[in-house]
DNA sequence: GCGCTTCAATACGGAACCGTAACGATTTGA
DNA sequence: TCAAATCGTTACGGTTCCGTATTGAAGCGC
C-alpha cells in the first residue's frame, strides 16, 4: 500500500491513531511504556533492565516500574538470567504480541484511509 | 515520498518516533493530551471543552485538566465565548503550532528512513 | 575469604492524573 | 421573573508515576 506521507498527513495519522486509542479506552500506556514495549518486541533480545534504561535514556527504576505495570497486564514477562543471576531478562508474551499486532493493524488501517 | 507501509513497518515507525520522544526528554504529553492537542490543531474550530470531551469520549474534567497542563506549556490558549459566555473556546498558539510542526517533521523523517 | 563493583528492586516524599460529585456563572424558557 | 438546564471548573479521595537514595543479591578480583 503506497502512501505519500507528507507533513500534515503524518500528523493526521498520529491524530487518528491516538484518538481511537483514547476513545476505545482499553489498554492505556504512557509514552515511556509504549517505547519500552516496542523496543522489547522490535529490537533484538536479550533485553535487560539496565540495557533498556540506557537505550531509552531513563533511570532503571523507570524501567522496573514500567515492567511491573506491563507485567500485570501480561504484556511482558521477566525471568532471571541463569548465566548471571544479577540480570533480569525481559521476555515477550502472547498477550503482548497480540496487542502490538492489533496496534499495527490500527496504524495501517488509518494510513490506508488517509489518502483516497 | 512514497512509503509502502506494512504491518511491521508501522510498528517500527511508532517505535522510532516514541523512542526519540522519550530519549530527548522534552515535552512529555500523555496519550489523552496528545489526542486533544492534535484534535485542536487538525479539526475545524471552534473547540469547546464539552465538544472535545464528546469527541474523545472522556469526561469534561479530563479536558479541563489537560488544557490546564498544556496551557502552562503555552501549547493551547483559552478564552470565553462572547456569544455564549458559558462556553470556553480553545485556541491554538504559536508555541503549539511549532511543537506539532517539529513532531510532524520527526514522523516524516522516520518514515523516510524506514525504507532504504 | 573478602572488599569492591554491578544488577534490579524498593523506600520515600512529591507531583500529576483519574472519576465522581458538587459548585458558580450563564442562558433558557415558561 | 425565576426555576431549570447548561457549561466549565473545582473539590475530594485514591491511584500512579516520578527522581533520588538506599538495599539486598550476585559476581569479580586479589
Amino acid at each position: 500500500m503506497p502512501l505519500d506521507l507528507g507533513h500534515s498527513q503524518a500528523l493526521r495519522l498520529l491524530h487518528d491513531v491516538s484518538l481511537q486509542q483514547v476513545r476505545d479506552g482499553g489498554v492505556d500506556l504512557s509514552n515511556r511504556q509504549m517505547a519500552i514495549l516496542l523496543t522489547i518486541y522490535l529490537d533484538l533480545p536479550p533485553h535487560t533492565v539496565r540495557g533498556l534504561a540506557q537505550k531509552l535514556n531513563v533511570t532503571k527504576p523507570v524501567i522496573t516500574r514500567a515492567l511491573d505495570a506491563m507485567g500485570d497486564m501480561d504484556l511482558v514477562a521477566r525471568r532471571r538470567d541463569p548465566a548471571d543471576r544479577r540480570n533480569v531478562i525481559v521476555q515477550r508474551t502472547v498477550q503482548g504480541a497480540l496487542y502490538l499486532e492489533k496496534l499495527g493493524d490500527l496504524v495501517v488501517a488509518n494510513a490506508r484511509a488517509l489518502q483516497p
